[in-house]
DNA sequence: CTCAGTTAGTTACAGATGAAACTAATGTCA
DNA sequence: TGACATTAGTTTCATCTGTAACTAACTGAG
């Protein structure tokens, strides 16, 4: 057994309980997600969240930019053009640049990277199902309405990538 | 304005939309709420998450080991040493050595910790407040029990720190 | 007591990450 | 047309992170 701590002080507002505190365990329970499916994603496709997420995306709506993808998954631009030549290196994507505007390129996935996508999704729905069995389905409309509202606030609150100094 | 991606395919089973894919909406909510309020801590403390949350489990319990540190804030081992070691150097915080069991020592905050803790916990609560604002207290009810027991099952999936290989 | 096994904590190393600088292309405004 | 600002994407660099290896101390079976 470990070290038990003696009981947490009485709650008042000099104190704060780390374990009840909201962006704690937000970020946390996030945590646990990313590295439940990042070990799933690595050990048998070898690859790691980011470069899921690009996958996703792209079989989701089949073509994309590389700022679209960003836009979309909430990854910083480095981290998808590093995702992004990954898959690419992996055969899983490929390019094909855009005539309208050379600086940016369309993204999709190769045949066999849409093999892969379709060999995933069920693992990762099955891990949704998983994780979320047994509770009640008005309970769990109610989170999900309750975290879109603080998805929502929290990107103002945490500010873009991008817009951060505006 | 940015390139709008088509619309989204129909909802089956071999598509996952990851905007409403859980572990995805976790991990970015999470990722918000370690940045806006690592946003603070850095800017008018000098100091990141990792070290706000021993000051945290500090304030909280008042003499810890490194390893209940751990434990309590769900951090790596490392992360702990670390955060401990530079929060020393700044005079935050202080070690007393455990007789009884000479390979551990006790952490506590030193007086000017002590201050710190105080001031920052009022802009914790503060921000945590103006993130919930206006929301039904059944609905956070309900989102926090549903949020715990996410809380536990994930531990389980993702596998702790130390028992990842069991 | 002793030696093998375990535990608290640190350090070395390699990989991931984001800010900032950079390149190349486009947009804008006179 | 010709500067100047903006944007997509890459690269560089410094920082953060976790794994693994390590040290020092404790435990327990014999």
């Amino acid at each position: 057994m470990s070290t038990q701590p003696e009981p947490p002080p009485p709650d008042d507002e000099t104190t704060l309980r780390l374990e009840q505190f909201l962006p704690y365990r937000l970020n946390v329970v996030g945590f646990y997600a990313s590295r439940a499916l990042g070990r799933i994603y690595s050990e048998r496709f070898g690859i790691g969240i980011p470069e899921w997420r690009v996958i996703a995306q792209l079989g989701e709506f089949g073509k994309l930019t590389s700022r679209d993808i960003g836009e979309l998954s909430q990854m910083h631009k480095t981290k998808v053009s590093r995702a992004v030549g990954e898959l690419e290196k992996r055969g899983l994507t490929s390019r094909s640049e855009n005539r309208e505007d050379r600086r940016e390129a369309f993204i999709s996935l190769t045949p066999r990277g849409s093999r892969t996508y379709a060999e995933i999704v069920p693992l990762a729905l099955a891990f949704q199902a998983r994780w979320t069995e047994g509770l009640p389905a008005d309970d769990l409309r109610v989170f999900e309405r309750v975290l879109s509202i603080l998805a929502e606030r929290g990107r103002h609150l945490a500010g873009g990538y991008h817009e951060s100094e505006a």
